[in-house]
DNA sequence: TCTGGGGTCCTAGGACCC
DNA sequence: TCTGGGGTCCTAGGACCC
């Protein structure tokens, strides 16, 4: 039988933040968005206080005043990195994994020759633990669907260990799929949720129950595959080399609202830029360019307004000047005066990989223009993102559309200058900050 | 006052072709 | 009064994921 192991951090950003700052263990603590916006992270002190995930922070001021609850901006830096350290570790654990999410892996545990899946799991556990800080669960299942499954379990029944293994215990799937509610299903959002409680579905168990013609008909294929792995028929193996992106997107709201076409473009050309660097980082080309903005949707006093511009380009490219200069001309096809932007954004489309590009007879890219990207590449590596821009780029620092990011932690991992420091007390008994 | 960002897949409908 | 069938490609929108 397949053997799907997931492993995931326990609440994983929160967990990040206390590795280098442990006065925050034990202590209710939330991660905001970018712009400080919404609650994305959340200790287990933090849910137990009823804070909701993606609650707005304005939302639950009250009870972030009343207990003490701590606050800290994304650190996608520090995030991005502890999270490859524990996907390394799981790579060499198991023969193919899958690294599913930011905090997320599946491993094939369907070889391993242990005596116990279980007692093996809980010392990578400990391994993933001691190495990195990061606390995980385990699920294992004969599908995705069910080692997802047995991972909510394993996180919030402590008499698991953190692991629960529905390969090996077969007479436990079904007190399992009773347990966990229908919008919990890895692929049953939040429509498809209502509409299954409106039929009487409740839990897990009771989708697995459905017809197939009725899943069919009212959540497609999509729907009838998650159905099945409910019941143990697995639908989607291990993705172990992921298809190359098709989109890549650089897109932010502002810290306030923009009026000011001036300022709007120097977003939309840092986006531009942004998202160049990700497709040349991936050795990749675009052979299109989106630009949209829009407004303030949630300021229902304002007027709105919101489009998208799309600009193709004669031959595949990765250059920044080539996507610069398209999304300053789909800016100026979008761009309408009076309104108070709130966000924009700039897609590459239809990529493809750099090398398997034909070239034409009257190839207009000299070999010069690559290695001036690949300069301005190893400089931004070297001294950091936007270490070095286009001439277009925005001069005023901070940039009228900048972030809000008020409570950001260190880059304790990725920057010399955010190092914590060890220090020996003078009494050298103990070892302090 | 204050509400994230970056992706995937599927489906339906229209244009167009033979 | 009567007006094909089948295919592809493209796009927009809707569902989902983290």
């Amino acid at each position: 039988m397949p053997t799907f192991g997931l492993v995931d951090c326990n609440n994983f950003y929160a967990s990040c933040e206390r590795v280098f700052q442990p006065e925050l263990i034990e202590r209710p603590l939330v991660v905001l968005s970018n712009n400080d916006g919404c609650v994305v992270a959340r200790s287990q002190e933090a849910k137990d206080l009823g804070i909701p995930m993606g609650v707005p922070l304005f939302k639950i001021r009250n009870l972030v005043r009343d207990h003490g609850v701590e606050v800290r901006s994304s650190n996608y830096a520090l995030y991005g990195d502890l999270s490859e350290r524990v996907m390394s570790i799981l790579a060499d654990s198991a023969p193919r994994s899958e690294v599913y999410s930011i905090d997320e892996c599946f491993l094939d545990l369907h070889h391993l020759a242990v005596p116990s899946l279980t007692e093996w799991c809980l010392d990578l556990r400990q391994q993933v633990r001691a190495w990195t800080g990061i606390p995980v669960s385990i699920g294992i299942g004969p599908t995705k669907t069910l080692a997802k499954l047995a991972n909510k379990l394993a996180k919030s029944s402590p008499r698991t260990g953190g692991v629960l293994d529905l390969v090996h215990h077969p007479q436990w799937r079904e007190p399992a799929l009773r347990k966990v509610a229908v919008g919990d299903v890895w692929g049953i959002g939040r429509r498809w949720s209502q509409m299954l409680e409106a039929q009487n579905i409740h839990t897990a168990h009771d989708l697995s129950r459905a017809s197939d013609g009725w899943v069919r008909k009212r959540m497609g294929i999509v729907g009838l595959r998650t159905v099945h792995e409910l019941r143990g028929i697995a639908c989607h193996d291990l993705d172990t080399q992921p298809d190359p992106k098709q989109t890549t997107c650089c897109s932010r709201s502002f810290g306030r609202v923009i009026s000011e076409k001036q300022d709007l473009r120097s977003a939309v050309i840092t986006f531009a830029e942004r998202a160049a660097g990700k497709v040349r980082a991936a050795n990749q080309v675009a052979g299109a360019l989106q630009v949209f903005v829009s407004t303030d949707r949630f300021n229902k006093a304002a007027p709105q307004y919101g489009s998208a511009a799309t600009v193709r380009f004669a031959l595949p490219t990765s250059d920044a000047l080539h996507i610069v200069c398209a999304a300053s001309r789909a800016l100026e096809r979008v761009w309408r005066g009076g309104f108070a932007y709130r966000k924009a954004g700039v897609l590459l489309l239809d990529l493809s990989s750099a090398q398997d590009q034909p070239r034409t007879l009257f190839d207009p890219r000299p070999a010069q223009k690559d290695h001036l990207m690949q300069a301005v590449d190893a400089i931004d590596r070297r001294h950091g993102r936007g270490a070095i821009a286009l001439g277009q780029a925005p001069k005023s620092r901070p940039p009228a559309w900048a972030m809000r990011q008020d409570m950001l932690s260190a880059r304790f991992t990725t920057r010399w200058s955010d190092l914590v420091t060890a220090r020996a007390k003078p009494d050298g008994q103990s070892i302090g900050e």
